[in-house]
DNA sequence: TTAATATATTATATTATTCGTATATAATAA
DNA sequence: TTATTATATACGAATAATATAATATATTAA
């Protein structure tokens, strides 16, 4: 296998590995938003958002819509979130198996 | 929705965005493989390979199991090779837009 | 034209990642 | 016990990612 390939793969993977990046494509999984409205929503001083978004745009994930003075932004291929939402259970299921973990060394203890 | 989520979550994929990582992560997709085996499969140094498993195995995506000298990696959560694959699609097809969009450009230019 | 609003860009400082070299540990064989 | 093989860790240098502040641009309204 290409070595160039696992590259620009691991690219692609790096948008999803920032916080703020997953918190905006959450926002933006039912549809387009505002930069403005996701201002909003989110908790981030608006460079560093418009940094963010033009990071994704960039790397082919985000695509824009100027409607008047308002730049919306949108998911292209909704497979990123397909992609997010299984990491997710990923990270859920691992934390539910620490849970048991930690119960049954309480059990072990008594 | 909380941002410790988010957080954690972009660690997971973090995983991901490394270009080494996603090449372990393909060798051991049908099953375990020793160290000494993935390093054979591999073109980096052991010492480095070595830290790209222990950071997977600290952050719960692998697993060993020793066998006398051999230490052998699995994945725990074939989700993670789900994710890997959709990854991997989106990259694929923003190829092959791209491809499209740049025979366009030479069919207008003509 | 000027003002106001929305968004993008740049520079910079800080922090995090990555990878190589060298060294350490652990298991087994002799 | 010593040697050998397999694997892990520590450290440091180079590089990359990040957030912030300040500034720039673009659109619309007055």
């Amino acid at each position: 296998m290409d070595k160039r390939i696992y590259e620009m793969h691991a690219v692609i993977c790096s948008i999803l590995s920032n916080p703020k990046r997953l918190e905006i494509l959450d926002l933006l999984r039912d549809g387009e938003k505002s930069v403005n409205e996701l201002s909003g929503l989110m908790d981030i001083p608006q460079s560093n958002l418009s940094q963010h978004l033009s990071l994704m745009r960039q790397k082919g994930i985000l695509e824009t819509r100027r409607d008047g003075v308002n730049i919306y932004y949108s998911i292209i291929n909704p497979k990123v979130i397909k992609a997010f939402d299984i990491m997710r259970e990923v990270l859920l299921e691992q934390i539910s198996r620490n849970e048991k973990l930690i119960k049954k060394i309480r059990v072990v203890r008594r």
